[in-house]
DNA sequence: CACCATGTTCCTTG
DNA sequence: CCAAGGAACATGGT
C-alpha cells in the first residue's frame, strides 16, 4: 500500500470519478474488510447516496456521500492496509479473486480488493484514536517535527512510522527520508540535533512530494498501471514506469548506493525490514550527529 | 519447506 | 508510563 503518496495519488484519480455518482449497490464478499458492520447495515447506508468527495487523511481515505435535507452527512472510511487496491471497473469484467466489496454506480463499479484483506471500507470515521499532522501540511514544521520526536528513545525509524505523530509515512518512505537526511535509522529521537530534524523534515516532504509527483505521471487506466503504481519490493515488475524503481535505498539490500557506492544494508528494527548505507547514515552504532563541514561520503 | 512482504493491533515482558 | 519484542491477521511470491 499505499503508504501516504500512493493514497494521495489515489484519492487525486478518484476523486472526479467519484464526484455526483451515485450508489445503485453493494455488496460484500469479504465481510472482514467492513467490520464491525454488516453487509446489510452498508447496505442501508449507501444505496441512493450521491458522492460528494474523496479525500485522504494519512494513509487512509475518506468518502464523504452529499448531504440534504432530511439525508445526514456520511463518510465511509477506506484504508487499504498492505495489499489493498480501489479501482473502477466496467460491470462487464469479472469480479477478481480477492474483491472485499463492490459498489455498482450508474455506469461503472467501484472495487475494493484486498489479497490479505488487512484494508478497511467501512462506516464512519478513522477508528485510530490519534492520528499526527499530515507531514505535507502548513501545520507541519520542523519545530513540530522535533517537538513531537525529542522526547523519546525510540529509534527515529520507528518513530517516524507512529501514525500518532506523523500520519502517512510507513516503511518505504521511512527509510528514504533518513537516508536522504543522513540519519541513521538508529539514532535516538532524543539525540537527534535541531539541525538533524530541520534535514529531516525536509526529506522528508521531498520524499513524499517526488512521489506523489511521480505517482501522478503514471497514466492510470487498465491493470498494469495499477501495478505500476502499487507493486513494490521483490514483487515490483521493472517496467519503466514502475515507480518502486525511484527508491534509493528501500529494498536495495547489496545494491550500490547511489551516493557512495557502498553496499546498502539491511536490518530490522520493531519487526520491519530498514534499508540504509553506513558511509551516508554515519552513526549507525551511535548519535548520527555529523560534524559541521563533515561529508558523509 | 523457509522466508519475505507497502500495516495495525494486541499482548507480554522489562 | 515507556520501550521492545512477538504474534496475529491472510495470502502470495521467490
Amino acid at each position: 500500500m499505499p503508504e501516504l503518496p500512493e493514497v494521495e495519488v489515489l484519492v487525486r484519480q478518484l476523486d472526479p470519478c467519484l464526484r455526483d455518482r451515485r450508489v445503485q449497490s453493494v455488496a460484500v464478499r469479504r465481510a472482514k474488510i467492513v467490520r464491525p458492520y454488516s453487509e446489510a447495515e452498508l447496505q442501508a447506508a449507501l444505496v441512493g447516496r450521491i458522492f460528494q468527495s474523496v479525500t485522504r487523511r494519512g494513509k487512509c481515505l475518506r468518502f464523504q456521500f452529499r448531504e440534504s435535507p432530511g439525508v445526514p452527512p456520511l463518510t465511509v472510511l477506506g484504508h487499504l492496509g498492505m495489499t489493498g487496491r480501489i479501482y473502477l471497473q466496467s460491470f462487464q469484467v469479472p469480479l477478481p479473486k480477492h474483491v472485499g466489496v463492490a459498489v455498482d454506480l450508474d455506469s461503472a463499479r467501484l472495487i475494493f480488493e484486498d489479497t490479505r484483506q488487512f484494508g478497511r471500507f467501512c462506516l464512519g470515521e478513522l477508528s485510530q484514536v490519534s492520528v499526527g499532522p499530515e507531514p505535507l501540511g502548513t501545520e507541519f514544521t520542523p519545530a513540530v517535527l522535533q517537538e513531537a520526536m525529542s522526547g523519546s528513545r525510540q529509534p527515529v525509524k520507528v518513530r517516524l512510522m507512529d501514525q500518532s505523530v506523523i500520519a502517512g509515512i510507513g516503511n518505504i518512505y521511512a527509510s528514504e527520508a533518513l537516508f536522504r537526511a543522513r540519519i541513521s535509522p538508529r539514532t535516538r529521537c532524543c539525540d537527534l540535533t535541531s539541525e538533524s530534524f530541520q534535514r529531516l523534515w525536509q526529506s522528508i516532504r521531498e520524499v513524499l512530494n517526488e512521489a506523489i509527483q511521480r505517482g501522478s505521471s503514471i497514466p492510470f487506466n487498465g491493470p498494469e498501471d495499477r501495478e505500476r503504481l502499487f507493486h513494490y519490493g521483490r514483487n515490483a515488475r521493472a517496467t519503466a514506469t514502475n515507480v518502486s524503481l525511484a527508491f534509493q535505498v528501500y529494498d536495495r539490500e547489496h545494491l550500490p548506493c547511489v551516493n557512495c557506492g557502498r553496499a546498502v544494508e539491511r536490518m530490522v528494527q520493531a519487526g520491519r525490514s530498514t534499508f540504509f548505507c553506513t558511509g551516508c547514515q554515519p552513526g549507525a552504532s551511535g548519535n548520527g550527529i555529523q560534524k559541521p563541514g563533515e561529508t558523509a561520503c
